[in-house]
DNA sequence: AATAGAATTGCAAATCATTTGCAATTTGCC
DNA sequence: GGCAAATTGCAAATGATTTGCAATTCTATT
């Protein structure tokens, strides 16, 4: 299993980070959102309390070097956050050229296969992670038949 | 072999493009230069053909648009762009998590690999595009025995 | 459960990257 | 060469993110 909002605040403790109001609820929002937010729309979910958009974009900078969130930058405009792997489940995304939109898969050809081991022979450099995104057309642009510019 | 600018000339004829100096210039550096470059770079290497950087951002929007420069979002800081594939050798991105630095590999786990069918298959995204960056440690920097915060 | 001190927040202003309006210029084509 | 359309330069506008600082919240300690 992943680790819990327990243990994050735990981890948080053992650095001289406080546990705030700001960083619990845009760790919950993640948590409660299965999908890359961008840090207005984690802002947005957090109207009802009161915090500041400084606050989520510190809190976010904060996780992203401790290695909680990661930033997700695909497509147009803002970048997207959400939980890294350890806290979530380890998947990739498929992001369509034509919407916008993006969704989740959990296969990986790089957990299986030997590329690492193969990269660190020949290379000398150690992953420790990766980040894959697929670009295409989803269900429903491709049903509807858009098509975007291609280069051949 | 790669298109050459020739034929990227040919193409934007062919969408009613101006072939444009500006236009010219950024494809030059980016060919001439093998690393993804932001815009502000892009700009600087072309300080003596006085051109402004709004035209390289035009450049660059237009070029992604039509699939001949591709948009990497790494790290801190802005974008950076490099030639799309078909332009130059598909490849994908080794980052230094304590130096930075960028290194390509041509290895590929996704294109010999049945996964872009088998997502096809499963979820009717018609996969067109991708790419893979992986984290770690540099040969020099394992070397060196530095290491960054980790999360688990 | 009150308190001290450090860390964090809210707010507004500052910064940074990127986009845009428009007149002047360049480009493609006859 | 000359015309019409596309593009550029410039400066101002926009959008996202960061920052300074006083007020507040948090943790550890009485």
């Amino acid at each position: 299993m992943h680790k819990t909002l327990q243990h994050i605040r735990v981890l948080l403790g053992a650095q001289g980070y406080f546990w705030t109001q700001a960083r619990a609820a845009v760790l919950t929002v993640l948590t409660t959102h299965p999908r890359p937010l961008r840090a207005e729309e984690i802002h947005r979910a957090l109207q009802n309390r009161h915090i500041n958009l400084s606050s989520v974009y510190r809190a976010l900078r904060l996780f992203e070097t401790l290695n909680i969130v990661r930033r997700v930058a695909l497509g147009k405009g803002a970048p997207r956050y959400e939980l890294a792997d350890g806290y979530r489940d380890h998947h990739h995304h498929l992001v369509c050229d034509t919407c916008g939109r993006i969704e989740d898969v959990t296969t990986c050809p790089v957990e299986a296969g030997r590329l690492t081991q193969q990269i660190q022979r020949r290379t000398g450099f150690a992953v420790r992670s990766h980040v894959l995104d697929l670009f295409g057309l989803c269900r429903s642009c491709r049903r509807r038949g858009v098509s975007t510019t291609e280069s051949g």
